[in-house]
DNA sequence: GTCTATAACCAGATAGAC
DNA sequence: GTCTATCTGGTTATAGAC
C-alpha cells in the first residue's frame, strides 16, 4: 500500500495531464491552448508536464493517441448483427450515433487539430492520419457488413462509408453553431438505402431468395 | 493622378492586409496566426495593421465579413431555373460545387474560426453566425425552389438544406486530409432525391400536372 | 517524479515622429 | 496613413533542488 501508489503516481499524473490537455485542446484548439493553461487545469507544474511529454507537440500526439485508442476500443465490431439489411443498418447507425454522442471530444480533436497540419510535426500529422484511417476502415467494414457486400464491391462500400463519415463530420461542425445538433440518423438512413439501391445493391433480403446480380452468394 | 492614388492608398493597404490575414487564418486558424506574420506577409508594419483594424479580433471580424459578402455576391439567386426537379437539382448542385470549389478559403475560415467561439469577442461570434445563417438561408431557399415547395413544407426544405450543408462541411473537413477531395454531388443528388421522395415531395413533375399539396403520395 | 525559479523569446498592443 | 521603437505580459522550455 505504500509502493503501489508511488508506482502509480507517474501514470496517474500522466493521465491527469492528458485529461486536461484533451479537454482544453478539443474546446479551444491546439494553438489556443497553452502549457500554463494545462498546468493550471490539472494542478501540476509546467515542468512535470515537460518531464512527461517533452514538448507541447508531444502532449498533442499523446492526447490524440489516447483519444484514438479509446474511441476504437469503444466501437463495436464491424460485423454488424441483424437479420436483414434494414435491421443491420439501424444497428450500425445506432452505434455511430452513440459513439458520436459519447466521444464528442475525440471527434472535435480530430476536426480541430486536423487544421493544424500546416505546421504540426510529422509525428502529429501521422497520428491524426492514423486516427482518421482507423475510423474510415471501421466505417467501410461496417457498411460492408450491413449491406452484405462481403468485399465484393469495394467502391460501393467506400462510397457509403465516406458518405456516412462526411455527414458525421458535417454534424460535428454544425454542433459548434448549435451545440444540441444531433447526428440525424433518419435522413442518413434514407440516404444510405437509396445510395445502395442506386448502385444495385439489394437492400431487401429476399427471404428464401438468392441474390440477383452476377454470381454472388446470399447475404445473411 | 497625384491624389487618386493617395486617396486609394488606405483602402489598398486595407485590402492587402485582409488578403494576407485571410489567407493565413484560413490555413492556420485564428490563434496560430500572429500579427507579425500578417505584417510580414503583406509588407506593412504592425502599427498600420492596428491603425486599420484596432486589434487582432478586429482583423478577424473584417476578414470574415469580407469573405461572407464575397461568397454571397458569388452565389446565384435562390430561384433555381429548370424545367423539372432533376434539372433544377443538377443546376443547384453545380452551383454549390462551384461555390465550394472557388471559395475554399471562405469555407475553411468558417470552419476553422468557428472553433474559436470559446473565447472570441461578441462581434466575432456574431459575424461567424451571420456568415453561416446567410448560407443556411440560401440553401433553404434554393432547395425550396428546386423541389417546388413554394414555402409549403418548411421542415422538409430545412432538412434538405441542412443535409446538403452538412455534406458540404463534411467534405471541407475531408479536404484537409485529402486535399483533392471534391464535393461528391453524385451521391448527394441521389440522397436528396430519396429524402424528398421519402417526405412525399413529388420529384417528378407531372407534365400537365398541378401540384398535389396536402396528403400526397406520388412516389413513382 | 515533483517542485521553484528563470531563461529566452514572441505575442498583442501603443507612442509619437513623419 | 505609414513608419521606427518600445512596453508589457505570456509563451515554450530548461536548471537544479528535493
Amino acid at each position: 500500500m505504500t509502493q503501489a501508489p508511488a508506482q502509480d503516481r507517474g501514470t496517474r499524473s500522466r493521465d491527469a495531464i492528458l485529461d486536461s490537455a484533451g479537454e482544453l485542446m478539443s474546446r479551444r484548439g491546439y494553438a489556443a491552448t497553452s502549457i500554463s493553461m494545462i498546468s493550471t487545469a490539472c494542478g501540476l507544474p509546467v515542468s512535470s508536464i515537460y518531464w512527461h511529454f517533452g514538448s507541447k507537440d508531444g502532449i498533442y500526439v499523446a492526447v490524440l493517441e489516447r483519444a484514438r485508442t479509446a474511441l476504437l476500443a469503444a466501437l463495436p465490431p464491424a460485423e454488424v448483427p441483424g437479420g436483414c439489411v434494414e435491421e443491420r443498418l439501424d444497428t450500425f447507425l445506432g452505434e455511430v450515433e452513440e459513439a458520436f454522442r459519447r466521444h464528442p471530444r475525440g471527434v472535435k480533436l480530430l476536426l480541430g487539430l486536423g487544421m493544424v497540419q500546416q505546421d504540426a510535426s510529422a509525428a502529429a500529422v501521422a497520428e491524426v492520419r492514423r486516427y482518421r484511417d482507423a475510423l474510415v476502415a471501421w466505417a467501410r467494414d461496417s457498411v460492408s457488413s450491413v449491406f452484405a457486400l462481403e468485399g465484393r464491391c469495394p467502391e460501393v462500400a467506400d462510397e457509403l462509408a465516406r458518405f456516412t463519415l462526411r455527414t458525421a463530420s458535417g454534424t460535428a461542425v454544425a454542433r459548434w453553431f448549435e451545440p444540441d445538433a444531433a447526428l440525424e440518423t433518419g435522413p442518413l438512413r434514407v440516404a444510405l438505402l437509396a445510395l445502395a439501391a442506386h448502385h444495385g445493391v439489394p437492400v431487401r433480403d429476399a427471404p428464401g431468395g438468392g441474390v440477383r446480380s452476377p454470381g454472388l452468394t446470399p447475404g445473411e
